[in-house]
Formats: C-alpha cells, sequence, structure tokens
DNA sequence: CCTTAGCACTCTCGCGCTGAGAGTGCTAAG
DNA sequence: CTTAGCACTCTCAGCGCGAGAGTGCTAAGG
C-alpha cells in the first residue's frame, strides 16, 4: 500500500505531463498542485518514486517523466471513476455518423476518423469478424465459365464479396437453386456454426456426390473462409501534429504500425473478447514494434455479444482520460447502431 | 534551340543530382561524366543554365540543383528512348500478382505495394469508374423492410455494393422480378448509358406510375449514382526511407496527400485520358499542395478503352527513369490481365 | 522523525565564434 | 572561346561559454 501522499505527487506529475511533454520538477509540482510541502520534500519522494520504477529522469537534474508502470498507475487510478461516457461527444457522434449508417465499411471509415479527429490520435477500428457474423442473405452468380460470385450478406450488415472458381460450370439457374437451398438451410446461423455444419454434411453425404447439396457445399467449403476482418485506420496527420512524433525515428515507428495492418489486427483481436475500455500501455504491448506506443480500445457489441473492436493509438504520453471517453463514447454508440440494425429485422 | 553541349551539362547535373541529393558542381560534372572541358567552362554554363531557369543554387557558392523546368527537360529526353518496358520486371509482376486476380480491388491494392516496393515511391491507384464500366449483372436483395441491397457486378470484375432505402416494401419476389427486368434491359452497356437511358425512361413513363418498370427505375435513379472509384495508397514506410524526407514539414505534406484522397483521385481523373506514361512534376500540378512532389502516371486499358490510372507518387528529386519503367510496365500488365478478363466472357 | 532551507553540482540548451571545405564568379592570359 | 588563378561567399561541424533548471545532500528547525 502506498502511502496517500505519494500517490498524489505521482499522479501529479503524470497528469502534468501529459498536459505538456516537459520533464515535471519538484518545484512545479507544489505550485501547480498545491501541495502544503516544500520542493525538498516532493524531491524525497519523487526520488522513491522513481527508486519504486514510477518514474524516470531523461538525465541527470531534469525533472521527472513517467515510466510505463507510472502511466499504468495514472490510468489505473483513473477506471476509479467510471463517468467515461460524455452526453455531448455522443450526440456529435450521432451527427458525424447519422449519413452513413448504411453499411458497415462507410460507418467504421468513417468513426475512425471521427476518432482521430477528436483525440488527434490514430484512430482505428476492426470490422466484425464474418465468421461470428449471423448469416442473412447468400446469393450465388455466375460470372464467366466456371467462375462464381458469392455474396454474402450478414444481419450486422456486413457484405462480402468473393469470386470463386468451380470445377464444373453452372447455369445461373443452378446456382439460384444452390443459394436457394443454402439460405433455407443456413440463414439465421453464424458462419462459424455453418462451416461446422457443412462439414459434418459432407461427412455424411459422401455418397452422394453428384447432388444439387453436394454441389452447394463443395461451393461454400471455399468460400466460407475468411481471413479476418477489415481494419480501419485513419489520422496519420493528426499525429504528426504532436511533439512526441517530431523526430523521424518515432514517425517511422508509427508509419510501420499503419502499414502492417496485419500487426494491428492481432493486437485488436486479443483485446476484442474483454469489455469495456482497456488500455495497453507501451511496452505492455506484446509486439516490440508498439513498445513506444499505447492503445486504448473497446469493443461495440451487437446486443450483448461484442462482435468489433475500435480504439485509439498514440503516444505513451497520451491523454488517456479523453481518449477513454472518446473510445468509449465511440464504442457505445456502434453498439446502439447494431443492436438497432439487428432488431426490427428478422422479418425477411 | 539549346546547344547540344549545354544539353549535356543539364542532363549530367539532373542525372548527378538524382542519383545523390548533394548539390551538383562544375568540377564534379568533368570529372564524372567525362567533358572535355575544365571546370571554368562548365561553370560558365552551368551560369547560363541558371540563367535559363534550369538550375539553381541553394545558396551562393554550393552546386547546382534542378529546377521543375530542369527535370521536366530531362524527362523530356528520358521520353525519346522509349524502350520503357522491362521484361524482367513484367514477370516479377506477374507472379506477385498470380494469386489475387479476381477481384479489381485486391489486385489494385497488392499493385500499389508492389510498385511502391519496386520504385521506394508511393504507389498508386485509382480503380475504374463504375460510371465507364460495364454492366455484367444486377441484383438485388431485400435487407430489411424498405431496405434493400443493390449488388452490381462489371464485366472488369468490379462489384459494387450499395444500400438503399425505398420507399414502400417490396418483397424478394419483386426485387427478383425487378432484377431480370434491369439485367435485361442493361446489361452488357456502360453504367453511363443506363443512367441516361433511365432518365429518358422515366420522362416517358411518368404516367404508368406504378408499373413494375416504375420501380425498378425508382430503385436504379438512387443506385446508379457513384462517386468515384477507389484509391489505394501505400508505401509511406518506403518513401520515410528517402533523404527528401528527412524533416518534419515535407513528411507532413506528403501524409496530407495521403490522407486527401479526393486530391489524389482529382490529379489521377484528370490525367486519365492521355495515353502512355505521363509526368508530372513539382509545380505543374494543379494543388498546391503537390507542389514538391512528382507524379508518374499510366493508365491500364481493358482492349483499347482506358478505364483505370496507376502510378507513384515521390519527391521532384525522382528516378524519373526508374519510375517510368515500373509504372510502364505494370499498366502493361493490369491491361492484359483487364482484357484477357473481358475477352473469354460474354457467354453470361 | 519528518520537513525545510541552503548550496554545490550536473546537465541541457542556445549562442556565437572559428576554421575547414567546397564551389563560385571574375579577370586576365593562352 | 577556353582556361588557370584567385578572392570571395556560404555551409557545416565543433567548441566553449553562460544561463537556467533541477537535483541530491546536509544541516537546521518544528
Amino acid at each position: 500500500m502506498i502511502e496517500d501522499r505519494i500517490q498524489k505527487v505521482l499522479w501529479a506529475v503524470v497528469d502534468s505531463y501529459i498536459l505538456n511533454p516537459d520533464p515535471v520538477g519538484s518545484r512545479f509540482v507544489t505550485k501547480k498542485y498545491a501541495f502544503n510541502l516544500s520542493p525538498a520534500t516532493i524531491r524525497n519522494i519523487m526520488a522513491d518514486l522513481e527508486e519504486m520504477g514510477f518514474l524516470r529522469q531523461p538525465h541527470t537534474s531534469a525533472g521527472r517523466i513517467p515510466t510505463d508502470k507510472g502511466y499504468r498507475f495514472y490510468v489505473d487510478s483513473l477506471a476509479q471513476r467510471e463517468d467515461s461516457e460524455d452526453p455531448r461527444l455522443y450526440h456529435d457522434l450521432s451527427e458525424r455518423l447519422a449519413a452513413i449508417r448504411q453499411d458497415m465499411d462507410s460507418l467504421l471509415a468513417e468513426t475512425t476518423k471521427t476518432l482521430s479527429k477528436l483525440s488527434h490520435y490514430l484512430g482505428v477500428a476492426l470490422s466484425p469478424r464474418p465468421e461470428t457474423s449471423t448469416l442473412s442473405l447468400i446469393s450465388l452468380v455466375r460470372y464467366k465459365e466456371n467462375e462464381v460470385v458469392l455474396i454474402l450478406l450478414t444481419e450486422e450488415g456486413i457484405i462480402k464479396n468473393k469470386f470463386i472458381r468451380i470445377d464444373q460450370d453452372l447455369t445461373q439457374r443452378d446456382l439460384n437453386r444452390i443459394a436457394e437451398y443454402l439460405n433455407a438451410e443456413f440463414a439465421g446461423r453464424t458462419i462459424d456454426e455453418i462451416r461446422s455444419k457443412i462439414v459434418r454434411e459432407m461427412r455424411r453425404d459422401k455418397a452422394l456426390c453428384d447432388s444439387l447439396i453436394a454441389r452447394a457445399i463443395r461451393v461454400c467449403q471455399e468460400a466460407l473462409f475468411f481471413d479476418h476482418g477489415n481494419v480501419f485506420i485513419s489520422g496519420l496527420s493528426e499525429v504528426l501534429g504532436l511533439p512526441d512524433f517530431s523526430d523521424l525515428q518515432r514517425i517511422k515507428e508509427i508509419s510501420k504500425a499503419i502499414e502492417d495492418k496485419h500487426l494491428i489486427i492481432k493486437l485488436l483481436d486479443t483485446l476484442s473478447s474483454t469489455a469495456g475500455v482497456k488500455v495497453v500501455i507501451g511496452s505492455e504491448n506484446s509486439a516490440s514494434e508498439m513498445n513506444r506506443l499505447s492503445m486504448v480500445v473497446s469493443t461495440y457489441k451487437e446486443g450483448d455479444r461484442p462482435i468489433g473492436t475500435i480504439g485509439v493509438i498514440g503516444p505513451t504520453r497520451m491523454d488517456y482520460m479523453g481518449a477513454i471517453t472518446i473510445v468509449d463514447t465511440a464504442a457505445k454508440f456502434l453498439t446502439r447502431i447494431m443492436t438497432e440494425k439487428k432488431g426490427p429485422q428478422k422479418d425477411v
């Protein structure tokens, strides 16, 4: 248990440093944060905090700056308060995004833009993984000889198109019948369920190799494997305005992060199960490329089921409070949209 | 008519500067480019070139660097040679892109990546504008009450999905009939043609306001207006490695260019009609944001009809020769793919 | 025993200076 | 017209210096 006074000093240092990227000195703390203590006392406390690993000095005789552990303390103490949603922001979001409620991709793309504009960090979003989405409708269209386009529409509003090659030339009529069968059989289930069902049927129906069903299954078998959802990232120019990214090295770091979407997907995916807002600070990131970056993420849900992830990525010296509010609000907003979408439907 | 000798000096300066971003001096020119002239003579020539506006000095008594006009001369003299396609590169491209011939978006996304990897500049691509594409198939799917998904497939392999709201609730059966009608009427025409046809029919058929056709047309009217094709841009981290982008200001410039996709679309679009490789140098760009960037672009065609644009964007100090080769080769490659795609089809 | 004042110490940062190096323009001779 | 020579200009890296900020330590005070 750390003494209350010590916590307050730590909090002050982190808070001040986030506001303004100068190492913060003992004198400044006493003045700005109104402790009834002299700078000397604060110095002692800060030395203790440094020993404990919460603060460090960029060089001897500069002020202190927080370590990742220091930020962690700050963020955890923030989490206590639990008043992160901002109604005004919520309203703002609704206005910005009202026009594009239609398809998931534009919605998320616009959400990341809004996130980055509001937070001045990178806005990211991961669209729902098709695997866990509920199939609304499958449609098959003959494109060319031996080539078919599969169109998959989920209840969440995701559309996936896939060109698939088949070993025999089917007429559009055949395809219609196959699609009809598939819809009858599978609509309302998740892609994951469908896949395992297909595998089972494959095994059972090995005999009737040429039936319509066999064909249908062969078509789907290839088509229903999706890699992942889309990632949306935006706000590079926002980030470049920050003092934290004034040197080339760090800019390269973050631009690498942007280009390596797989990394982002992986990171977001591992956080996708947790509820509420989650903060990952600097070295807490599993990927070394993100060692000096922090993420604030949350999941959006359809009803109670988390279906996707959004968040912001910025320097470890991040306005966590603001970021948390923004991400939390945006996630709740998306959840409402997704839940509404699902609601008044079901009558196809 | 400029004297031959002068041209050679200009060429040498540009060539050397492109290779290595140091202002080039008279002594260096005589040594490296084996003129039978003394540095003093070269100095005179260079002074002339500066007067003519082809060269400039970053500061008194540094070497010369090319102006945009100087680069223009260099590029034009390059254009004479006309051996820009590179068979090895062509082969390389085929291998990289073989796996993803299927849908246009992935193909172009991958193309930009390849362009940027090979050139070390930004790779950009503009997908075919739906307006000029040939409709292969329209499909309508009921999504929710009063909401329909329109799926549009063109012969070029572009798929467009659009959620549309309609004022009355149509059954899937209605939609099928509408789609059938639309396909019968419109398949094989370009979207542009279809649109003007629709407008005409609207006028004529004002009377039969409730017929199937009227409904179909009402659906399409809204749905067939596309803003533009997609832009694909990649290679920021490539570009950041260049010495030209070692200061923050320029990085911001280029990242703004990346984020402002509309600008890129506009620029590429205005160049989309010209045949062959086109080079736009620095201030030749209509947009002031691009004043210090150059673009090398070309169009890819389906048969003889240009349908889209690809290119690279980099600093004015660009390896134009290499960039031209790469872009030209890639454009030809895409043209082959698109033309093949269209070829063995037509039998739906 | 904790707090505080005082003080010497350390480190960064900005400034101006300097000398080396590179390249020029000009002039006068070939 | 070309070239050698030379004075001149400008950048750049390195250095020293002083100001400023902040620390750690010690010794005195509550």
